[in-house]
DNA sequence: TACTATTGTGTTCAAAATACACCATATTAT
DNA sequence: ATAATATGGTGTATTTTGAACACAATAGTA
């Protein structure tokens, strides 16, 4: 929550640089040994979380200005964002109306303006990335799916979306490449598919199907010194994969 | 094109009602008898076609602003709209920009500002439709797939992305609620979907498959008067055809 | 050296998609 | 009337895909 000098400021420079009335937001799905979670940001005083989120600058590209948000607000960088819908219920910003109506009059206050908030989703390894708060927030924190936070706005509505989203995609774009390491095994990306849709799959079934695809290449190797039997690395073909995004991995008719 | 004098008029009249930089523009894929059409607007002193597009008013929810917009601009009520994406390059209105510089100065034409514009597309009959043009707009006319005039802004991108959209969409949900009349034989249901994937599909399959995502009632009473044997009709179960909708078709994993 | 946990690789059975053939019916040409 | 024809309904064999399941291989450990 900002102190009515740094709304004043945060307004000044708004005008000035950000196009009004839209915003975007930013699922970040993080995946690691087996926990699917959600980067949320707490806000400095203020008792409740949102998804990663700002303004667009007024000549900037969508897509630039997604990234350029979540570099901002959480560190992270050179994330494939997936837009998946724009909310804009004229009342999604009532609780922010509400929590500065005494503090400076809606009229003057750009920040309670009216938006219109498009939504982004990305998967990572929450691992090898480091989200960093910004001046704006106290914390960043990964929440896991079962167990979060009130999430303010519309945030837990975009969230919600986001996982569908994600589900049914799963069933005809490959997933993966920005949330697995450069070289995993198939028991490590059937845990990936597994915890995003929350069911048990076959393993040999899993398998085939995914060599099926044709997006992964076998390396030579299998990985070594882990206990039991070592398991081979997979790696994603990066042409065949990219192609299966644009056309998908089995058409219907 | 506007004059001089309409502009203004248009712009004053915008300031007070409309949000600034959101626009929807809506393809509203048209569907008769084997013929895949797309409805588009011909402005007034200009040799350039839109898609049927608007602006929200401030207080507006998305969805009730397409299908005012729709209404307004061609007199289709009652159309379901999908949203499917968001265009917001900021080069998009250049066009408009260049066409008004020597009119009205870019400070003063809210027409030329910066615009996001969210795309929603639909189906329908288009025999069922009787478009009617708004006060911008010359003419309304359905414009075979094959045969495009020169689409303005980027509505040509708009146009695509659109129909990608619906081919994959047809592999995991129903389509044909809004297109086909009441009662439909199974060939022309048949048509339609052979139409929007532009590909022959076998008879007997389509049908097996069709009647196994069981979304179809079929009627006791075939239908007279044509030539040849006549038809069975059917209809779409719209509880079971609701569901499809948010389950999707058939799962993947 | 046997035990255990994990991974690799089938094989079988069922369901679904595909390809193809035949029958039924209403109009039209003779 | 009757045959020709165009269109629509239904069935069947074959292939492909998906689901369920079992056994062999390997690295660490008791």
């Amino acid at each position: 929550m900002f102190t009515k000098q740094e709304l004043i400021e945060f307004c000044d420079n708004a005008r000035k640089n950000y196009l009004d009335h839209i915003s975007i937001d930013c699922v970040v799905f993080g995946f690691h040994e087996g926990q699917l979670r959600v980067l949320t940001l707490k806000m400095k005083n203020e008792e409740s979380w949102y998804l990663p989120g700002g303004f667009m600058l007024k000549e900037e590209p969508i897509e630039m200005a997604a990234n350029r948000i979540l570099k901002e607000r959480t560190g992270l960088d050179e994330i494939f964002l997936q837009q998946f819908q724009v909310f804009g219920d004229p009342n999604r910003s009532r609780p922010h109306r509400d929590m500065y109506k005494d503090i400076l009059p809606a009229s003057e206050n750009w920040f309670t303006n009216r938006f219109l908030t498009i939504g982004y989703y990305a998967l990572v390894d929450f691992v090898n990335v480091n989200p960093t708060p910004d001046n704006h927030s106290e914390n960043c924190a990964w929440y896991d799916l079962t167990d979060l936070p009130d999430l303010k706005l519309d945030h837990a509505l975009i969230l919600k979306t986001a996982l569908d989203t994600l589900r049914l995609q799963l069933n005809y774009q490959p997933i993966g490449y920005n949330l697995m390491p450069k070289e995993f095994t198939m028991p490590e990306l059937q845990k990936l598919y597994e915890t995003i849709l929350d069911k048990k799959l076959d393993r040999r079934n899993f398998q085939r199907r995914m060599l099926g695809f044709g997006i992964l290449n076998r390396s030579e190797e299998p990985r070594k010194g882990g206990a039991h039997k070592a398991p081979y690395l997979y790696s994603f073909d990066l042409e065949n994969y990219q192609n299966a995004l644009k056309e998908g991995l089995k058409g219907g008719w």
